[in-house]
DNA sequence: TATATTAATGATATATTTTTCATATGAAGA
DNA sequence: TCTTCATATGAAAAATATATCATTAATATA
């Protein structure tokens, strides 16, 4: 990027939001909203490759999105409840307000 | 995207997330929030080129984070807060709990 | 210590997104 | 109608992000 517009709480959130901007990540969050998981037991719930799961982890816990627990040699993976429900609050909301009624929001990328 | 993981919510979920994950993007909103703006005021704000704040502010507008109001021949932009608002709440209070005291946070990417 | 299990890392090919530049559209006024 | 102003659009280049595959690291146990 070579004129930075991000920086202060602009680069947080573009942190946040490019974290979450991912629909394995979505999917992982999803799937962890469940019931919390060690890496091997996420890739078999959504047939992908571990290494992809340890991948897309990372910036998930990085962003504290995700909790990771040492339980001997495996690591259990949970959702940080504190954001995410009411960030999920706040997007329903938003849904329901606006992409419901309006179909703009469902309009295809073109 | 050969494999489609994103579906329903979580479709919704991404677009969401996305038009969000932006530099460009968030500046945007950030200025918007300041005061309402045409575009080429945004582009001058921004220090940027009209038809890339054009791009910019499409899906922003699809996704209702932002509103357009015709004037005469000039179209006038400003923020959604009714979900900016609670939505920037949830983000800070995250960063107050999660970012302040936790240094992996701001860990650069590699 | 050797082996098995679980998970993380690195390099790179692939895919997606963003910017740029040229051009088109639309609305107002001379 | 012709011109100007404000904005949007399209295509291609440039920048970024993601998945893949091979490998490495870490821990437990035989």
């Amino acid at each position: 990027m070579i004129n930075k517009v991000k920086k202060g709480i602009s680069e947080t959130c573009y942190r946040f939001f490019s974290t979450l901007a991912n629909p394995t990540r979505l999917a992982v969050l999803e799937s962890l909203m469940e019931n919390p998981m060690n890496v091997t037991q996420l890739a078999e719930t959504l047939g992908k490759e571990q290494s992809m799961m340890s991948h897309n982890l990372r910036p998930l816990v990085r962003c504290q999105f995700v909790n990771v627990e040492k339980k001997g040699r495996e690591r259990l993976y949970s959702v940080n409840r504190e954001t995410l429900d009411p960030l999920s609050k706040v997007i329903k909301k938003h849904v329901v307000n606006y992409c419901l009624s309006n179909l703009k929001c469902q309009e295809k990328e073109k």
